[in-house]
DNA sequence: GTTAGCATGTAAACAGTTACATGATTGT
DNA sequence: ACAATCATGTAACTGTTTACATGCTAAC
């Protein structure tokens, strides 16, 4: 998903500013957070460009000790758009962890950081699972739900999985690397 | 993760081309599926920059029948490179889902959509299982079988969620549309 | 009197994709 | 003859990030 469509999501949900779509798009706890986490200089062309479009529209708002803000509304193209552009097949989902990089590469890695890298992956899974569980879910449409149910099994298991079966890596760390011996070859090709 | 550190990561491995770096980049079931897919427009020209850099080292290789390629080789200087790049603390996982998205909005899509994502994506989750459950794994290192071990619960855990429930899905899709233009959609390809 | 938060935006840089260009070989 | 696979690469483009620029208010 792009920041064009992020910003249309948000949008359809109510009204909001530039400044207030990054910060939606960086709540973990938010429905957003499965899709996009887009910077201010991405979105704020891509609000200009959706309201030269027609598909939002956007008033200033003064406000009382604070700077004043333009806050977008979308327009009755602009759900006939968004809807559109959700309604394609949807591709598999994407998936990056930069953890399970490191988890392939255990044997070469020191074992105090593969140890740091589980305690600080356990740590933010917990609280994401917390977060998760705070979640007013009786708030939110059936969709809304669903996706949210969806985050915290997910969650939930990755973090199971992790504490159960630390062990297979902190056991090899480091297995494959001399620290002192130079220029020491690898048995294993 | 980027395709400069892709490029490492599969060369650290063993030897290979441009060409065969992309293969692996897109098989499902390698180890590397779990972090990205490039382009041949993406490698070429890292494999070019890596080897001017010395962390890598190409040698043209003849074939019957094929065209010759350019297998690339990981120099010493490459696997401590490597080693650096990934030891620094992992990054939160990044994930995005076009069909969470689509869920996330069941109520203004219609229902025949909806069940034909969900079909849709049940079949591919079952791919995905039973193309993990194939893999060898006593061929690979303790750190990629955590590895594999783990997308395997990851996908069966998301494939039983879905079977589950599905059902909150395909009951309120199209809830919150009014039918007054009939039948206006057209065949997606 | 300095730091943090609110608020909007631009310029330069970077990463990566799509589409194109080339050319050989194998199979239908 | 035509398509598919192997193999490498470039040009143009898109999308996004980093760093910068501005300025106001509130709190410490």
């Amino acid at each position: 998903m792009n920041v064009r469509t992020l910003c249309l999501a948000i949008l359809y949900e109510g009204p909001a500013s530039g400044y207030e779509i990054r910060k939606l798009s960086m709540d973990e706890t938010h429905k957003f957070a499965h899709f996009v986490d887009a910077s201010y200089a991405a979105i704020y062309p891509a609000l200009n460009k959706l309201e030269e479009e027609g598909l939002i529209s956007g008033r200033v708002e003064h406000q009382e000790g604070k700077p004043a803000k333009r806050v977008y509304e979308i327009t009755e193209a602009g759900r006939k758009e968004f809807v559109r552009s959700i309604s394609q097949m949807p591709e598999a989902d994407k998936f990056k962890s930069e953890f399970l990089l490191m988890a392939t590469h255990a044997e070469i890695l020191p074992p105090r950081l593969i140890r740091e890298a589980i305690e600080h992956r356990i740590a933010s899974l917990r609280e994401k699972v917390q977060a998760l569980e705070e979640c007013d879910t009786c708030a939110c449409s059936p969709g809304s739900r669903f996706v949210l149910a969806y985050g915290l099994v997910m969650t939930r298991t990755s973090l199971a999985f992790l504490e159960e079966h630390r062990a297979m890596l902190e056991d090899v760390a480091g297995a494959a690397v001399e620290q002192d011996t130079p220029d020491r070859t690898e048995a294993a090709e």
